[in-house]
DNA sequence: GGCATGTTTGCTCATATGAGCAGGGATCGC
DNA sequence: GCGATCCCTGCTCATATGAGCAAACATGCC
C-alpha cells in the first residue's frame, strides 16, 4: 500500500498537473473516489514529487526570505531565484535588479543614502530605473579615488544614483588604505573629508557590498593591497572585506593597524543603523556574506538562492 | 504596462505557489481585485513562467504522450520523465520500468508474447514483477544464441518473463545472422526452428528494443557483424537495426542480402500486428526510433522525454 | 472631435477543492 | 480470541477558483 499509493499519487498528479483534469476526472479514470485523489496528490506534494518552479529574472524565493528573517535575524531579505540561469553574469544583474527594486520601494524614503563603490554597486546603480525616487542624496561611506582603476565607475556609481533620484551625491575624496597612519587621520582631520564622513554617519540608510578575501578583491586591483597582504589577512582568518574593511567569519575586524587606516564609516556605526543593505551575491562569497548577517553588520540582505541556502545551512 | 503586468504576474505567482496565499490574499497585498491576480496567474502560466515538474522515478509525460499519439499517429505512447535524472544508466531504468508497467497493464492479456533480445528487453525483464500476468506464453522472434557472448542473458530474458508470468518460454535455436543464405535457408527448414518462427508469427504481441548502427552495435559485439560492416551499413543509410535488421530512416531494409541471411520475424509481419511495442531510449537512438516510428513498425513506443520530443521535432 | 473597435475591468454564478468529522476496518497487544 | 487503538474512507460544508458577461475604458480612424 505504501508503494502502491506513492505509484498511485504520481499517476493523479500526471493528470492533475500536465493534463488539466479535476479531481473528480481523475477519480473516474483511476478507479478512486475524489476525495482519495485530493489525498494522494497532497501526499505527492508532501513527498516532494511535485516541483513548482517560477521562471522569470525577477523571480524571488520567498519561503527562503522568510526562513532568513526568521532564523537569522534580519529585518528582510531578498532572495532572487537562480531557476534557469545561464552564469554568473546572469546572477550579479538578477541580484542587482533586485536591489534596485528593493531600493526604490523602501518607505520612509531615505532623505540621505550612504553607499560604497564596487561591481555590484555599479551594476545597482545601472539597473535603477529613472525617477526610482525623489530627491534622494547619495554620499560615499568609504574611500577610494584617486589610486584606484575603478576610480571612474566608483563616482559614476553615486552620481548616477543620485541623479536617477533627482539629488545630490557626494564623494569622499580619499583614498580607501593609507599606508601610514599618521596622514589617515590628517586626512581624516580635513575639512572637506571630515565633512564628508560625518554626513557618511547620519545617513538614513546604507547600501553596500562585500568582497572576497583572495586575489580577486578590488582592493587587490586597486593596488591598496598586495596579493601577499591579502594570503596574511586570510591567515589572520579574514573571509571578506565590507567597505574596505577585512573581517573574519565572526565579523571581527582581521587586522587593527590595517584597519586603522582604512578611511570610511566604521563596522560599529554600520550595525548601529537600522536599514543597512548589503547587497551580496555569488558562489564565492558565502562565507562574507555569513560573517556579515552572523555579526549584523546588515538589516536586510539582497542575495540569490545559492547563497541564502548556504547562509541557512551554516546557521 | 505590459512591462508591470508581468512583474506583477511573479509577484502573484511567488505569493501564490510559495506562500500558499489565496488569491484573495494577494489582491490585497499587492492592492488588486482577486479577479485581477486570478487573471495575471493565468497569465504567467501561459507565458510559460510557471514550470511544474514530476520528480519521481516513475513520472511520465502525459502530454508528450498525446502530441506522439496524435501527430506521429502511434495507437499508445509512453513516456517517462528525465526529471532529476542523473545518468544514462537511470534513464534506461525508468524505461524498462515503464514498458514493464505497460506490458503488465495491457488488455486483453496476450496469449502469445513475440520479444527479441538485448539490453534493453533484459532490463525490463528484470523489473516486470512476479505474476505480472497470468499463463503468457513468450516466444523468441529472432535469432541470437551460441555465437553470442550475451547468449546467457537472451535466453534468461524469454524465460525470466514467461516464468514470472507463469507460462512458457520458447528459444529460437538459431544465430541472428548466417554466413551463408543457403545455410539460413537450410536452417529454417529445420522443424524445430520453423515451428519457432510459425509460432512468432502468430503471436498477440511483440515487445522489442531497436539497436544504434554504430561499433557499439550488439551485432558487432556478438559477432555477427565487424566494424567494417557496420560502417559500410552506415554509409548505405542505416540508423539502427530492429529484430536484428538494419533500416534506414525510412524504415527501408539497408542491405536486402544481409537481410536474407537474418533469421527472425520480418518487419512485414511486425507491421501486421495490432500490438508491436518498441521500448527505445538514450540519446543515441533518436534516428532509430524516428525510423521505427515513420514506417509503422511499432503501434506503441516506450521511450523517454528527449527522444519523444526529437520525435515531434522531426516530424 | 466623435465614432467605432478592441481591450480591460469588476462582477455573477457554477464548479472545484480543502477542512473537518463520523463510521468502518485493520492492527496490535494481551 | 477479544478488545482497544489507530488509520483510512467517504461524507458535509465552507471556501477558493474559473467561465462568461456587461460596462467602462482606451485606442485608432476619419
Amino acid at each position: 500500500m505504501i508503494e502502491s499509493d506513492e505509484l498511485l499519487s504520481i499517476r493523479a498528479a500526471e493528470l492533475y498537473y500536465e493534463e488539466d483534469k479535476t479531481q473528480d476526472e481523475i477519480g473516474s479514470i483511476l478507479r478512486l473516489t475524489r476525495w482519495k485523489v485530493g489525498r494522494l496528490l497532497a501526499q505527492a506534494k508532501t513527498n516532494g514529487f511535485i516541483r513548482i518552479e517560477i521562471v522569470h529574472p525577477r523571480a524571488r524565493r520567498l519561503p527562503i526570505e522568510r526562513r532568513l528573517r526568521e532564523e537569522r535575524g534580519l529585518k528582510d531579505a531578498i532572495v532572487v531565484s537562480t531557476a534557469g540561469i545561464t552564469g554568473e553574469e546572469e546572477l550579479q544583474a538578477r541580484t542587482a535588479q533586485a536591489a534596485a527594486d528593493y531600493l526604490a520601494s523602501i518607505r520612509p524614503i531615505p532623505r540621505t543614502l550612504g553607499i560604497s563603490w564596487g561591481r555590484t554597486l555599479y551594476e545597482v546603480s545601472e539597473h535603477l530605473k529613472d525617477g526610482w525616487s525623489t530627491g534622494v542624496n547619495v554620499v560615499q561611506i568609504n574611500g577610494g579615488v584617486s589610486l584606484n582603476r575603478r576610480a571612474g565607475t566608483a563616482a559614476t556609481t553615486a552620481v548616477t544614483i543620485a541623479q536617477k533620484a533627482g539629488g545630490q551625491a557626494t564623494l569622499l575624496p580619499s583614498p580607501a588604505i593609507l599606508e601610514r597612519l599618521e596622514t589617515k587621520l590628517a586626512i581624516e582631520g580635513d575639512r572637506a573629508v571630515s565633512a564628508v564622513l560625518e554626513m557618511a554617519a547620519t545617513a538614513n540608510a546604507y547600501l553596500y557590498s562585500a568582497g572576497t578575501a583572495d586575489e580577486h578583491s578590488v582592493l587587490v586591483d586597486s593596488g591598496y593591497l598586495t596579493v601577499d597582504d591579502v594570503h596574511e589577512l586570510v591567515r589572520k582568518g579574514a573571509v571578506g572585506d565590507v567597505v574596505g574593511r577585512y573581517i573574519d567569519a565572526d565579523g571581527n575586524i582581521v587586522d587593527p593597524s590595517l584597519d586603522a587606516r582604512t578611511v570610511g564609516l566604521s563596522h560599529d556605526r554600520l550595525r548601529a543603523s537600522d536599514r543597512s543593505i548589503a547587497v551580496i551575491a555569488g558562489a564565492g562569497k558565502h562565507a562574507v556574506a555569513n560573517a556579515v548577517v552572523r555579526s549584523g553588520l546588515c538589516t536586510v540582505l539582497v542575495t540569490d538562492e545559492a547563497t541564502a541556502l548556504s547562509l541557512l545551512d551554516e546557521h
